[in-house]
DNA sequence: GGGCCGGATGTGACCGGTAACATAGCCCTA
DNA sequence: TAGGGCTATGTTACCGGTCACATCCGGCCC
């Protein structure tokens, strides 16, 4: 199997192209695409001898020169905040499955945190590469007035995941965060509470702002009246920014009898440090996470929290990309919300009302 | 702005080509492309007409036909288990950063539990992408006598991650899962526990039999004969799975006082069941888990456990890719093994001498 | 038996870049 | 002042497929 690359050029392991197969098999390369592509109007018998001739070559067909020609990618780009976060590794999975599902793969690039113009990079990586259409899943996105977004949703399908940033032409899709906050905060009323703490994401999240909201609108519906010792923001979702924030509700507000964490590593910390200052979970204090992680459910006690549907949100995603490619473009796009349920647990106590401190 | 793509044709938004920029720019294509790759010796006059029409017409180079033309695609494959596993999620995260800081693009197709011959077909679409590089991580992988990745490894650059299939010429990185198994159990025998129960994964997955290995290696290495009893094997990796097989070893071996369980997931499920039986963790029985994500640190009480460098993992495998890719091509492939820590919390008690059941 | 039809196959252009080489000025040196 | 060498730019082929259309051939109809 000597390489017929001609003289001179070494090249690796020369790949067999479309025409070397039609060689071999005594054919023109047209009656090769024919086969490749399973076409009708090829004999029997000639499509064995290019059969032959394929596996002989160990010809692979290349996508690159297909795209090219038939200017189609069948690719999906999908930009994310940093995919170790199980939040967004989650809403990736349900994106590619659902791209695969109907012939597309999917590229992705995964945003860490504190480098520069990533998304920037990417969507214009993207852009290069032909995507048929992109899904943007980052929530602090800085490109609100940036052409460069605006641009790739004039050229092709886009949808942006859990961001506020309003574009005519792409289509939205994300968590009802804000009905997830008031359904968190309205259960704890509901027991009673009325010294309902929370402790929010960081607030350039929109979905932070969106479940703040709805904590703020359970408490009027309740009666309550705000009270904004009670809300400590933090910097991050993480665990010791919950222990921490914990530490400085107690300080601030030390008659509070709940608190609404909006994620589950935030109310697990909180807890942790309410534990460190001897009180009990949820004997004495009620917590309600958002997110429901997969320890949740096993946790001391099990964690009551808002379940965020991700993967369904990267489903979703990829379909309504999908059904834009096939059917003639809408005009508008549109705003998806997935319901976040509540899932009610061992975390939250109820408080009779002679108990209330 | 109307579309020059010539009578009949509507096609969306016919991109513009570098020969319209060209004739725009009043040069010709060549020219067009030197100002695109930066290439010296263009006057700064001509090259700003360039910038200028570039600009005008929304010009967006194409990556498909520079692909096919210099032989290159800067797109390395990912094949994993399902990404939402956190443990691959950050093994791809991981390759992410590292691939795109040496210039590639991530390509990944997430298997999903159940489907059939999926790493078969992603294999062969990713070879039909003509990507530089091939990361596998698929740890029950089916492949062994396949051709198809065989014709993979003769054709690209590939590392296999977390398998134990031996193919010449491959890459392969892994977690040092037997040392970590061994550690684990030194440690409980060190803190004078004899009757340690093991708890492991599916055993059709290569890094449970290391830690089974490793778990054995470490009985043996303290004296402590093997007791096929103690050995309780799962069908996934998940909490309920650790939750059933501590109901099953309490039933079995109720004179355990310690459990090394081969995830912290099933670490976790398992002191669930032991706190329904009404035992303490660890006065009672102590647990050491494997994988230490995020919650075990939080977690009541705090896990110790076995630290799996996926992250690092996923970065060493791009790295890998990177270099056969850049230097001669080195004949045979190394394995690469990175140690797994114990890291040391609070779910290990001591046993004294004479409190040995 | 000529013409038409339709299935099987071949031909040449084209997709949008890059590579190699050609060419045209220009400056410098002998 | 001719020739060498360098810079700026243009020309043409090529990457490996697909598409539109041409061609060939056997069977069928009148």
């Amino acid at each position: 199997m000597l390489g017929e690359t001609g003289p001179g050029r070494v090249r690796h392991v020369k790949g067999a192209t479309i025409r070397d197969v039609a060689r071999r098999a005594r054919v023109s390369h047209q009656t090769v695409s024919r086969v490749i592509n399973g076409r009708e109007s090829v004999t029997a018998e000639t499509r064995d001898r290019v059969v032959r001739a394929i596996r002989e070559l160990e010809y692979v067909p290349s996508a690159v020169a297909r795209s090219l020609s038939s200017q189609r990618t069948h690719t999906l780009g999908m930009v994310t905040t940093d995919v170790s976060d199980h939040f967004f590794a989650e809403a990736v999975a349900g994106a590619e499955a659902e791209a695969r599902k109907r012939g597309y793969f999917l590229i992705i690039g995964s945003i860490e945190e504190g480098s520069e113009d990533d998304e920037r990079t990417y969507l214009r990586l993207m852009l290069e590469r032909r995507v048929e259409g992109l899904i943007v899943a980052v929530p602090r996105l800085r490109l609100a007035e940036d052409d460069l977004l605006a641009d790739a949703v004039a050229r092709i399908p886009t949808v942006l995941v859990a961001s506020d940033i309003d574009l005519a032409g792409a289509d939205h899709v994300d968590i009802d965060n804000r009905r997830g906050g008031h359904e968190a905060t309205a259960y704890l009323a509901a027991q009673n509470h009325r010294f309902i703490a929370t402790i929010t994401g960081p607030l350039d999240w929109p979905s932070a702002r969106a479940r703040l909201d709805g904590y703020r609108d359970a408490l009027r519906d309740a009666g309550i009246s705000a009270d904004r010792s009670l809300v400590e923001p933090c910097v991050d979702w993480g665990l010791d920014s919950g222990r921490r924030a914990a530490e400085r509700l107690l300080e601030s507000a030390p008659r509070l009898t709940a608190i609404f964490a909006q994620s589950d590593l935030l109310a697990l910390g909180a807890i942790a440090a309410l534990r460190g200052r001897g009180m009990r979970v949820p004997e004495d204090v009620s917590v309600v996470g958002f997110d429901d992680i997969p320890v949740s459910s096993v946790f001391d006690p099990p964690l009551t929290t808002v379940r965020q549907p991700m993967r369904e949100v990267g489903e979703l995603a990829a379909r309504l990309i999908g059904d834009r490619a096939s059917s003639p473009r809408k005009t508008k796009g549109a705003r998806h919300m997935l319901r976040a349920p509540l899932v009610i647990r061992g975390s939250v106590a109820r408080l009779d009302g002679s108990a209330r401190r």
